[in-house]
DNA sequence: TGTTGATCATGC
DNA sequence: GCATGATCAACA
């Protein structure tokens, strides 16, 4: 029962193998961690059981799951093919301090860096305890991969250090999508607005769309 | 039926 | 409020 960090990539892909074919429910109760009836009230239950059987560093710092050895974590909901059900979060986009920020210094390039993919069977028909846990994939990006993240980043980021984030919509970016993060619609935080002057606007996150997240995985594993 | 916009829990 | 972990559910 793992709760000290993995002290290196071997050490913690060890760990992930080690859970492939395992059930939430199996993992959860080695952990002696209690199964929710379903997600609805707890959307992050399935990733933070996996953080704690990994050892990833809890918290809610901005920094990689695995400081020690730069990897993030991310678990993925497929279906019965094994294609993700979900698109996946990366982080908060900065909507202030904008200008001259660059994508080689920006938290998603840092996030997509290396990342350790850990596909669960996420279909609303099989119970929460008995949803198996997949084959992990520690993955980083292709040249191709990395320079369209980079062109819709830059994109993306343009237009909100032009003041037209609220303009910006789900539907674009190839890979990468720019979407409401936040408690509810009536969040709201500092941003750029038209004029250059500061408007009060929904937060805005990072996605990776399931069509890039099914390429990856399916480049992988097929 | 796939996506977009909205939402849920938690710690600090 | 912001950052983490994400999935829900209405609508095109």
């Amino acid at each position: 029962m793992p709760v000290t960090p993995p002290h290196s990539i071997t050490e913690l892909l060890d760990r992930a193998h080690a859970m492939a074919g395992l059930s939430l429910g199996e993992i959860a109760a080695e952990l002696d961690v209690v199964v929710p009836e379903d997600l609805r009230r707890h959307k992050g239950w399935g990733g933070q059981l996996l953080e704690l059987w990994l050892g990833a560093s809890a918290g809610s710092r901005p920094e990689p799951d695995f400081p020690a050895l730069g990897v993030e974590l991310k678990s993925i909901p497929i279906d019965e093919q094994g294609k993700p059900l979900e698109s996946t979060y990366i982080c908060v986009c900065p909507l202030t301090d904008v200008s001259g920020l660059r994508w080689s210094d920006s938290v998603v390039c840092h996030k997509l860096n290396r990342v350790l993919w850990v596909p669960v069977e996420g279909s609303r028909a099989i119970p929460l305890a008995e949803r198996r846990v997949g084959m992990p994939l520690l993955w980083q990006p292709d040249e191709q991969e990395a320079a369209v993240l980079r062109r819709d980043w830059e994109e993306l980021m343009e237009q909100v250090a032009l003041g037209q984030v609220e303009r910006i919509t789900a539907h674009q970016g190839e890979f990468l999508q720019l979407r409401p993060k936040a408690a509810n619609r009536r969040v709201l935080t500092e941003a750029i607005g038209p004029d250059g002057l500061r408007i009060q606007t929904l937060p805005r996150g990072f996605y990776l769309r399931s069509r890039f997240t099914a390429a990856l995985l399916s480049r992988h594993y097929l």
